[in-house]
DNA sequence: TTGTAGGCGTTATCAT
DNA sequence: ATGATAACGCCTACAA
């Protein structure tokens, strides 16, 4: 059986009768072409069943009409959600979208990286670690635009858009505080990104500024953003002799794992415990969870990221003709009040 | 400022004093030529910091080394899981992923698919909607290995994995009804997909089998698989004059929003209201959900399509040399027992 | 308004 | 073992 060769715009212009140049531009919908012509040259290609090759396009025009977004889990419904709404932005500019996963491996998403720089991606969008300076060397020596995510570089060129972590959890801390915890725990995220030293800082920010600075470093656990990590994290913290009476974690994930293991070892929230998350994740706020938790418009920092990316990517300049500068954008968070939280049991 | 042109094999070639034919080779590890060359190719392209551009090789061998998912939602977490796998068994071939996500709408898929075959993939993973007739042709046309996952078509000559969708409803029905409950609501999903359907049909089947003919149809309601829509279907579901005593759900997501609704109506579950899902997504282990579901193993779900992708892609044949047949797979799900789950009370 | 020619960066074929 | 040449499919000067 003959395998049946590809159409080509050749094809399309032998067929027509016409040279490829004036297929290409009527294809183009150039104004220099005759309305009579690009109707017949669209129907013949349609007959044919003409497709272009973006691949042969790209190689000539320099721009293939993709992005890449690198993430770090791709399976926590925090990077879902912000990988929906840039996928429909993209989709909506008829851009490809190449996903990848990192995990918290710094070399793979340096892999990742010149993986997709070879396949000539128009631009990234990067939400999980810092770069490596030869990372940096690659997206230069490319000119490939760059957009972080709720990670910020400082190091690199490129835009930035990210919640306010500082006051994201000023708002949760100070709200256990004025409730009445003096002892908090504290449940932080992997140190490859700004945002979880962001949220860290500012857990001891906060703390002694309400004069709460006997705070003992044990009380603060590593976590991996996971519902398991967060588990573990609260095993250790409710297994000391003097537990906290609250614990903050950096994501709303690994809240639930403190949950599961308050539950588990028969402390009933919150009377027993307060616990509070970041992110307000779809399942915080299912009435059997009820996770009180700071919102991050994850649609809306997703949204952003895509569109300011392919604003470089198509070349925009602000009025004057001169390139946009980098902007550098925090959301603000809000608080989400809901039924994991009160006042300490007085002991 | 001058703008860097890529480093290319002929930049590598003129700097080694060799033919671009030759530098190619060498790249390659062919046999053919010289280790020391090789040796001296080698360190001056890493010198120079050549990489390929994927781009220019794909227009000439006609493999771009990447393949596309489509799902129909990728913030629902039955998706994320088996995209996190497939991501995982592509990366490890070298293989890039494009993500598309296609709502529920018909028309969005077709035009990724030729969108995605416009950018040359090598191959394409489909779990959302059945395909168009101009679908089928397109990818026959272009000779694109592709895997269905979790929905048949039966027009279409593919590989297919998926649950027994028949024997999960089956397991959790029968358990159901051996649990004694004789009322049971259905939320079914969009019929646009095969697996919906057998779901729905294993439904009717297990209550014929059990003598409950008398199935009312309005036990029966419509979802889109979303928690929310779940809240509305046991809105319907739970103001009836004759409530069910139990609702089983096509998947967990609705399962949960079924709990929300019944949790706000003052129903507690299980002694009001038993509920069952269908995957096991992660939420359903925690603790404070406990939803007793099916299992579906999406992870393995997810390795198999993208391995059996790949095989294609690769061109792998039997021992024979013969191209290997279809495939077409049927994982086994199992049930998985926890509290939302008792018999009804008596009345 | 349309046609011609060259090149984007590779690889495959054939010659040396 | 290495080199020369052509071709993958398209776009874009420039020429007609």
């Amino acid at each position: 059986m003959r395998v049946n060769r590809r159409v080509t715009l050749n094809d399309v212009a032998r067929e027509c009768g016409l040279a490829p140049s004036t297929v290409s531009n009527a294809l183009a919908n150039k104004s220099i072409v005759t309305p009579a012509t690009k109707a017949n040259v669209l129907k013949v290609a349609r007959e044919l069943g003409y497709r272009v090759s973006m691949t042969a396009r790209a190689l000539r025009t320099n721009r293939s009409g993709t992005i890449g977004l690198l993430a770090s889990d791709i399976a926590n419904s925090f990077y879902a959600d912000i990988l929906k709404q840039v996928e429909e932005v993209a989709w909506g500019k008829g851009i490809s979208l190449f996903l990848g996963s990192t995990g918290f491996d710094d070399a793979k998403q340096s892999r990742y990286i010149t993986s997709l720089i070879d396949k000539q991606i128009d631009g990234l969008i990067l939400t999980s670690h810092s770069l490596r300076t030869t990372d940096r060397k690659l997206i230069k020596a490319h000119n490939i635009p760059v957009v972080c995510l709720n990670r910020y570089d400082r190091h690199l060129n490129a835009d930035f858009v990210g919640v306010d972590n500082d006051r994201g959890v000023r708002l949760a801390l100070e709200h256990l505080v004025s409730v009445g915890h003096r002892s908090i725990g504290f449940v932080t995220g992997p140190a490859v990104a700004s945002a979880a030293n962001e949220r860290l800082d500012a857990y001891h920010a906060v703390l002694k500024e309400h004069g709460i600075t006997r705070v003992d470093d044990s009380l603060v656990v590593l976590g991996e953003y996971t519902e398991v990590s967060g588990r573990e994290a609260a095993q250790l913290l409710l297994r000391r002799t003097h537990p906290p009476t609250a614990i903050y974690c950096a994501n709303d994930l690994m809240a639930l794992g403190v949950m599961a293991t308050a539950h588990e070892l028969g402390l009933s929230i919150p009377a027993d415990l307060s616990v509070m998350g970041f992110d307000d994740i779809d399942v915080a706020a299912h009435p059997l969870i009820g996770l009180s938790t700071i919102s991050a418009p994850r649609g809306e920092m997703g949204r952003l990221a895509a569109t300011m990316l392919i604003e470089r990517v198509e070349g925009a300049t602000d009025p004057q003709g001169e390139p946009i500068p980098f902007r550098h954008i925090r959301l603000a968070p809000t608080m989400v009040l809901r039924n994991t939280v009160a006042a300490p049991k007085k002991s």
